[in-house]
DNA sequence: CTGTTAGCGCATTCAC
DNA sequence: GTGAATGCGCTAACAG
């Protein structure tokens, strides 16, 4: 749908040469070190002196130029993050916190969607890289191995969000996707489930909160009875799909586990079309503690994890480790807490 | 919760000194100037001159430093947007389409968040401006007046998104924000509803949307019986104490518009509590067709935006601006749909 | 407090 | 095909 009504190409195409230290140090009648001393170090310089260069500056809309200036002071005050995925997922919020934080201490963020592709991951830390970032945000501890080589290569403070390692790139900020799992699968056998089926996102970290679940099961002698897989994007869909596709194969789950709320969401639309109650019938256990987890009907219990602070701490132990301030560690636990809600209940 | 395992600071500290194009020159015994064509330009060498450069830079680890690259090209390869908010809101769709079109075109995406300020949006671009943007891409049509000034002083390629304006600073993609409060004014009149109350986020582009509705409401010799404004960040709650305040002070509306499906599912969510039946005896309207907006209980009537095409459409016109090629209009309209779900009917 | 000199790493321009 | 010289715009290091 264009709007007919104006179609005149706007010819501002040419772009004006750019107005430089120097043209503002010939206005001021000062030499151009002057200038970028006032501008970026005022205390060496005298106040009226400040004062000419900022009338001149002002004056001719000067803009400096970053470019030039990190390449000498090779700081670049540009952090660089790789998620997996925007829209639909808890990775929002983590960016929020990411660039508030941020923000407030004068860098930028440069971002970067995965999409749950370890090669694309690689791909884009080369980008990024050749942009001489000051600190890079990945996600997860499972890389590409050109990724902590490259890492390791250039030196630059890394933070690995959203897990834990005990030998991350640099730093680590997250949880243990294990210890999830396990808690998960006590919380539901101390409910007395005992069938149990889960629908998990391909993706690294969602699959290993499943695989320690499904261990803590075995050391129960239990076994899950169906496992149904789905490629991101994570859409609420995939998980009506999964349900469906689960009891279209026969299988009678009295509980099924979801890698995310969003998938849960899902589940829970299916059983309630196919007119199975739930918690009744069956119960459905989320992860993610998304917003609406609260608000479905019946709420989804779920696991809650603070997505933002993890974007704020990754945040914060970049600047510290770029300004030279000591850590008190490199891997932080952020924890999670299992939140209990109507989509569980106890069994029998 | 610090992991009280590896406190051992990581002494990666002094960066390695990078590696630059003359090493890698040094190393295939050539000059500097034919690596760099051998790696951005190989038509200009011979083949198994780039062979040996490949085997050289690969060996070497070699990243190029892109600021030294875009300093003299005077082309950055980056695109910078400025978002209202990310976390909770349409814009995390948006800005995932923006970077995916970019990504497959091999730019990248400089991510900023104003929270609703112009004045800090207007900080923001300086700081945006001075890394030497390929492209802009702001949030609406009302800016501080710095804003319009600067970019039309640097020339940059702009889009402005979310919002149409027969005067855009460079390219407007969006959707009329007055037609969509005289269409939803329409339609609820149309419904029979006569007791109009609103929320509505202070937010440009959400009060003109409510301004439009009342001017519509006005045609029909209507008033809106009661209005409560909430401020940013959108969430959830700010819908409910909205509904709760209109209520308190003793209106009575047969239906309340809110600015967002996210307030709408607040406001759903507090009738609910009072035992308000909706949409028996409280219509509610809601805005954006949000994931959750279809299975809230009951749904919401909504208005459906393709949130993630306005980023793909801003991408994609900032690019074919930068490579020089005609667009077939500076303003384009995306549209918008009215979705009639379950929180409005049919009145007496 | 201010200026001079030099160089960051790369690509454009002009040679060969 | 390849190379040498030059400059992008800025700031570090050293003067004065």
């Amino acid at each position: 749908m264009m709007d007919p009504a104006d179609d005149t190409l706007p010819t501002n195409g040419d772009r004006p040469k750019s107005i430089t230290l120097k043209d503002v140090a010939r206005l001021a009648g000062l030499s151009p070190i002057t200038v970028s001393r006032a501008l970026h170090n005022p205390k060496l310089v005298k106040p009226d002196t400040i004062a000419r260069v900022k009338e001149a500056a002002a004056a001719m809309g000067y803009i400096p130029n970053m470019l030039a200036g990190s390449l000498t002071t090779k700081r670049s005050q540009l952090i660089a993050a790789i998620v997996p995925q925007l829209s639909n997922s808890m990775f929002a919020e983590t960016v929020q916190g990411l660039n508030d934080e941020l923000s407030a201490h004068g860098y930028q963020l440069l971002l970067s969607v995965s999409n749950y592709s370890r090669q694309k991951e690689e791909d884009l830390l080369t980008a990024i890289l050749s942009r001489q970032p000051d600190g890079i945000v990945l996600t997860g501890i499972n890389h590409h191995p050109g990724v902590r080589k490259k890492l390791l290569a250039t030196g630059v403070p890394v933070v690995e969000a959203w897990d834990l390692t005990p030998s991350p790139i640099d730093i680590a900020i997250g949880f243990s996707q294990e210890r999830v799992g396990e808690k998960v699968a006590q919380y539901l056998l101390g409910k007395g489930y005992k069938r149990f089926a889960s629908i998990c996102a391909r993706d690294e970290r969602a699959n290993r909160r499943r695989l320690a679940l499904e261990a803590e099961l075995q050391q129960h002698g239990m076994a899950p009875i169906a496992t149904h897989m789905a490629t991101p994007p994570t859409v609420m869909n995939l998980g009506r799909e999964g349900l469906r596709a689960i009891l279209a194969e026969g299988h009678a789950p009295d509980v099924v586990v979801c890698s995310s709320d969003v998938l849960a969401q899902g589940a829970l639309i299916e059983a309630q079309a196919q007119g199975i109650a739930v918690p009744d019938t069956l119960g459905i256990m989320g992860f993610g503690d998304f917003d609406f987890a609260a608000y479905t009907h019946p709420p989804i219990s779920s696991v809650h994890v603070d997505k933002r602070a993890i974007g704020v701490q990754a945040a914060r132990a970049l600047i510290a480790k770029i300004e030279g301030r000591p850590l008190a560690g490199n891997v932080v636990d952020v924890g999670f807490q299992l939140v209990e809600r109507a989509t569980t209940r106890t069994v029998g």
